[in-house]
DNA sequence: AAGGCTATGTTGACGGTGTCAAGATAAAGT
DNA sequence: ACTTTATCTTGACACCGTCAACATAGCCTT
């Protein structure tokens, strides 16, 4: 804290922005949604309580800013395993499986934040987060239409509904991991095995 | 208001734990938990804001106590619905789908209170409310094994891994219609349809 | 360079929250 | 009748998000 080594240190910050989305994405990690207050954010800034409100229009925008960066690498880790055509569709429909409730179980508190209803109940939602998250959606569907060409989820079903009753199916495992309910992460992978059964089994009609 | 009208009005309150609890219901249903407050409970009921403190431990000990109410309510509909003989194990499962995303719907409110991290995290869950709720969840796997037996879901897993992706399944369709992600009430009908379809698919082997 | 505009920071204040401590009152049990 | 216990009260504390008013620093124009 000394003025030496930060010489923006002066009366203006510099980047409080960054370093309020980085403060958050930090107590965000160690101590949940819940405990994340913009007085404390400000004062990790080294910096007043009301100073925050010259780069955020309130609480809620800065929990959509910190959801997008989690949308915006989520998505690119889906197409990233998406992507792997070295791999046979059925593994890598496996892998996203796993990958997808393994990033809620190992991140809870983003994921809370980035699916939770806080952020999304009332629209809170800011255009920015919509503009990330919404192609993030999109991709699940156009990964369900994928997969029931290659003949891995049924043919016989509209692609938008199957694309939600999958992504359903993922986001409520991860939902009862995360919370505590009826399932705990020791059961992880058996479920995740067990889900990509079950829908890769419907396509199989006789 | 009147001293006249209520008897037991005068310092003592009668039976301030129901009086809180029907308050309590009647703001969860109507403006949602987040906007629900100790203080304004004991207002409701006409008595100081520390009263409650005499008949919950705390806040947490009261939202308990609703959840509690919401899942006794919850396992006599799902009992209704599974036991009735008159209709296939078909209709009565795929029924059941319909009506447990239709009562999260319905109930938007209830639902995040019982299903939700609010009272599950921390396991800050009242030993009453587990009393509750872990017999619903059995129940979960109760039906599940049924359904394996009569060839309506895949023989060839394990029952509680099922009924947790079964569950998942309609958990999560059902935070996705709540909490607005991509998913609206006009698509309830075939959204239930189109996971229904899935699972019982997914018994037809070949 | 001088002056003004704008971005960014400050303190003060308001109403809201959950919860603890200490005291008042009524009911119940001896 | 006396004591214990359950219940309800006010007062206080530490938080919270947010608004209003003011201070400062940097930039842009003249």
């Amino acid at each position: 804290m000394s003025a030496v080594s930060n010489p923006a240190q002066s009366y203006h910050h510099g980047d409080l922005r960054t370093a309020l989305l980085n403060a958050a994405a930090k107590r965000l990690s160690e101590h949940g949604v819940d405990s994340l207050s913009l007085r404390k954010l400000a004062e990790d800034a080294g910096v007043s309580r009301t100073a925050p409100y010259h780069h955020f229009k309130d609480k809620s925008a800065l929990l959509s800013a910190i959801a997008a960066k989690g949308f915006s690498d989520w998505h690119s880790t889906a197409k990233r395993i998406f992507e792997q055509e070295d791999k046979t569709p059925s593994a890598r429909f496996r892998e996203f499986v796993c990958e997808y409730v393994g990033y809620a179980a190992d991140n809870p508190e983003m994921y809370e934040l980035m699916f939770g209803r806080t952020i999304w109940q009332n629209n809170a939602a800011t255009g920015d987060l919509k503009d990330v998250a919404f192609p993030c959606f999109q991709f699940q569907v156009t990964m369900t239409k994928f997969w029931q060409h290659k003949g891995l989820l049924p043919d016989n079903q509209d692609a938008l509904r199957l694309a939600q009753v999958t992504w359903g199916t993922l986001h409520g495992i991860a939902r009862l991991l995360i919370d505590g309910i009826y399932a705990d992460s020791s059961h992880i992978q058996e479920m995740c095995d067990c889900a990509a059964d079950l829908f890769m089994q419907a396509s199989n009609k006789a």
